[in-house]
DNA sequence: TAAAAAAATGTGTGCGCACACATAGCAAAT
DNA sequence: ATTTGCTATGTGTGCGCACACATTTTTTTA
């Protein structure tokens, strides 16, 4: 039961070696003879060595720089919370020689991304944090920072194919079941659901059809003679789009709607209430205050919680033990689909980073 | 922007003293004239130092012992689960010098678990993670703890007053209103609940009755009008909490079923079933097989999920983190209250530890 | 066959800290 | 006045690794 520590040295004493060759054996650095090469990887191979990552950072003291790309976190509370995932991060890594530079880019501008992407290429930092909003553009993005060897983390939006370190995020088709289940709870026989997305852009829809995929599955396994609509409304201006739920309500008997896109659900919340038509289930997204006070008001129903600040605070986190300690995150870290109630609203909110 | 790293050679050239005079000061070892003292301890506030927790801990190469008092993971599931996050832990800790050593003890013999305190105290570890079960029991160990130094975390189940280094898990009470919310959730009406305890201890019924509170809280708050049913049922023999409950069932027009032990809602699960009551609303804690097998069906509406694998998961961390790193940890890591149902489920067995 | 070039291998140093140990300073005891 | 016995202070070393550099061995070339 006592495994010593093995270091360097003693694989060396154990490969009649010295330890510079098993540096440059380990390092794959060459200039090693094909016989201690293999006296080497032997020994290597039979002790299980491990090398000691403390020691290994210590010496090198290089800084680490690490660029965050997320949409302006001024303009929207999702965002911000990202943000503070991210400033999380920062605290938990500072003993570390790491530099985090955040770069914003407007939610609703390619161009400002385009651009934004540009500085953070021009900055070359070791590795990459990215909400990859914007598919087109971002991959030639993806591109570049493969040729220039820098790795990138996603986190909320996954694009599989362009084989990033790692994603962060929820399986997003699950999470559209989740919400028709919590609309469908307890109801008996078919009635209409409705799913809404609202105010994003239909660009970086990959998002929401996900969850009106899942949405749909779910009702046609367990509810086929339900009736689903979809909905999506886009404007900019705000009163035309209270005004299309409006009608809605008027003219169709609901017994249920989730509202895909975080900041609408408090909208729809305004419309019920002006309609009188809060007995409607409602199902939103995240933690936004607004969303908090509908859900205490009684007039949301369920949250499902994405979890923005972890997702970015676990995002650097793989970046860093990355860069700094060569652990290799896993191939994706999938969050959990957390459902809020007015009961359990309270231990989210005080719990710290879960 | 450029903080450069201070070391202590740094702080010793600004004061104008030595660097073991540094030391002495930073560690409180005496044996410094009161003016170096003061010199040392000026630009030491005025540079705000922060020691690189990397080098200190390469210099020491001592081997900490962590020892893991909890109820013997072969014969329950849900400590089984705890056991797995111990050991995760380890894993994750194996960098370090750690020797983490589990003792377990039986949940039902309090003897077992005297001799079992006993044996920790004579390995003499560095730390200790418990799961204060037997509170009488526990608190004469706290107190030989206390007089030897040696921390101790408490997870699942918390006894303030005895002061630990931190204490992981959920409130209680508010999981108590969370599971009757879940019963409540779109039952029109009065009706009656009943809340079930089963087969544990009613010793360590804190546990128990803290939830309890919680339920009947709600529904003061909530539906006044609602009857609230409280059982115990303790016996060894499943045959005869088998019969109780088959009483409860035929006597009684439930509208839900709170289930207070993750092991009892299996139990119920069954009884409703060959009752053919499978309408009632049943919620139960825990992922545990037979639950999760439950939930599945339909039987089960809600599992209250504790997440022990975490909890014993940062358990050792905390502990770790103040032993080799001297990190402070919170007064208490509260879990939020997982609500899973059919659908999200899956997300929650995915995910890794969260 | 000697010298030069190239390849292989070995040695030494620093990273920042903790701690053991060495030395300086200074007062009390002889 | 010299020694002893303190305290205050300074110096040196090791932790395990990475990497620069020095040295040895082998190969190539004249």
């Amino acid at each position: 039961m006592d495994k010593k520590k093995i270091r360097i040295k003693d694989i060396a004493q154990l490969a009649g070696v010295s330890v510079g060759t098993v540096d440059r054996v380990i390092h794959k650095r060459g200039r090693v003879s094909d016989e201690a090469l293999e006296k080497v990887l032997k020994t290597l191979h039979e002790i299980d060595y491990k090398p000691n990552l403390i020691a290994r950072t210590l010496g090198s003291s290089k800084t680490y720089r690490i660029a965050a790309l997320i949409p302006d976190p001024s303009l929207d509370e999702y965002w911000h919370q990202s943000f503070q995932g991210i400033n999380h991060a920062q605290e938990e890594w500072a003993q570390y020689d790491f530099r985090l530079e955040t770069f914003f880019f407007n939610l609703y501008d390619r161009n400002s991304f385009k651009k934004v992407a540009e500085a953070v290429l021009e900055s070359e930092p070791d590795g990459v944090l990215i909400s990859p909003v914007f598919y087109h553009e971002v991959l030639p993005f993806f591109e570049l920072l493969k040729d220039r060897n820098i790795p990138y983390v996603l986190f909320n939006t996954n694009i599989p194919e362009v084989q990033p370190l790692t994603f962060i995020g929820q399986d997003l088709f699950e999470s559209g079941k989740v919400g028709a289940e919590l609309l469908h709870l307890q109801q008996k026989g078919a009635g209409t659901f409705a799913i809404l997305h609202i105010n994003e852009n239909s660009l970086n829809s990959v998002h929401l059809l996900e969850k009106e995929k899942g949405f749909k599955e779910y009702f046609r396994e367990n509810a086929p003679d339900a009736r689903v609509l979809v909905l999506e409304l886009n404007s900019q201006e705000e009163a035309s789009v209270e005004k299309a739920i409006g009608m809605l309500l008027q003219n169709t008997e609901l017994a249920g709607i989730l509202v895909t896109t975080s900041k609408g659900a408090s909208l729809v919340s305004d419309m019920l209430q002006a309609h009188g038509k809060d007995s409607i289930r409602l199902v939103g997204y995240d933690l936004l205050e607004e969303n908090i006070k509908y859900l205490k008001a009684g007039i949301i129903d369920f949250l499902i919680n994405q979890n923005p600040k972890r997702q970015a605070f676990l995002g650097i986190s793989h970046l860093a033990n990355y860069l700094l300690l060569r652990k290799e995150p896993p191939q994706q870290d999938l969050f959990p689909l957390e459902i809020i109630t007015k009961q359990n609203l309270r231990s989210y909110l005080e719990s710290g980073i879960h």
